[in-house]
DNA sequence: GGCTTCGCCCGTCAAGCTCT
DNA sequence: AGAGCTTGACGGGCGAAGCC
């Protein structure tokens, strides 16, 4: 991944550099400097939504410096007085260097922790996406065959293991017509403890035990297009719900992106008023000193 | 307290673009 | 050509702030 910070004024765009190769987060404009510097140490630099986030190595000092840098022939000169910062591993860079360009207020860390905590939630939402999506799946899979084995039987699949399940449910569906792929998830009316223990980042699968009515699910890869009684149940339902899904998250991510950059663009505007008005000081000087002396 | 407005975020649709 | 990706546009939900 391609660090996106800002040196000596030199701007990355987030969006034409970033969303080409896919993974490249843009940083909001400051620079980091490893006080080991002789170790050459390349650190990852991750910008995760629009908060500059550093993965460094667990020992050694970090020193934390504006976009400006010392010992440059430059018109803006660097404060003396930098403060190395200590930072753990994954934390979040706040910058808050005296005379430096780039400002972080003491209000804004209260905002970056909601960020923090608005984009942890946001995460969570989406993995609960994929997991609400795999539960409707198997609920549409489990209603279809369900019906299919009510319908000839007049009753509910017997409880039976999972290893004799596996030639008998298959003679039954192969019986009806029931096209399926491999994978048979055992499944029971116990699934909703299941489900509760998945959206809540447990388990993934958890297999009933057997004590309450109990049936199988087929599930694959690539949910099949069942045919029963002659009855194509097509599968677009099923494209539509992942199609949504992506394109749900394709929007997410385009708007994190779209953030970034204007975030970007802003600290960019606040670097070139910055250094416009350190030009105008400076012109003042020189003219002051060009300037005959009249007394 | 109830309402209106505003800002923010999200999901969805559709159009354009890119890739295979 | 078609599938997939990206992004602008639109509408809805929600919380905060202001007004009555």
């Amino acid at each position: 991944m391609e660090s996106m910070v800002e040196e000596n004024g030199s701007a990355v765009d987030p969006l034409s550099a970033g969303s080409q190769s896919g993974d490249a987060a843009p940083a909001i404009a400051t620079s980091v400097q490893s006080l080991n510097r002789t170790q050459q140490q390349t650190h990852h630099l991750v910008a995760s939504t629009s908060i500059v986030q550093l993965t460094l190595p667990t020992s050694g000092a970090t020193q934390v410096q504006s976009v400006i840098q010392p010992n440059q022939q430059s018109v803006i000169q660097t404060a003396t007085n930098i403060q190395p910062v200590a930072i753990s591993k994954g934390n979040v860079i706040l910058v808050s260097k005296p005379n430096s360009v780039i400002q972080t207020a003491q209000a804004s860390l209260q905002t970056l922790q909601d960020k923090n905590i608005k984009t942890a939630a946001r995460k969570e939402i989406a993995f609960n996406d994929i997991l609400l999506l795999l539960y409707f799946l198997i609920i549409q899979i489990l209603s279809f065959w369900m019906q299919i084995f009510l319908n000839t039987h007049g009753r509910l699949p017997p409880l039976e293991s999972s290893s004799e399940c596996d030639s008998n449910v298959d003679s039954e569906v192969s019986s009806h017509s029931l096209h399926y792929q491999t994978g048979w998830l055992f499944f029971s009316s116990t699934y909703l403890s299941w489900l509760n223990a998945a959206t809540a980042g447990g388990a993934i699968v958890q297999y009933a035990q057997g004590q309450d009515t109990q049936f199988f699910v087929p599930v694959s890869d690539n949910v099949p297009a069942y045919t029963g009684h002659g009855v194509v149940v097509e599968d677009a339902a099923r494209k539509r719900e992942l199609r949504l899904l992506k394109n749900r998250q394709a929007a997410r991510e385009c708007r994190r992106k779209k953030k970034e950059y204007i975030k970007c663009l802003e600290n960019r505007v606040a670097i070139l008023e910055n250094r416009n008005q350190t030009l105008i000081e400076e012109l003042k000087s020189l003219k002051q000193l060009c300037e005959p002396k009249t007394d």
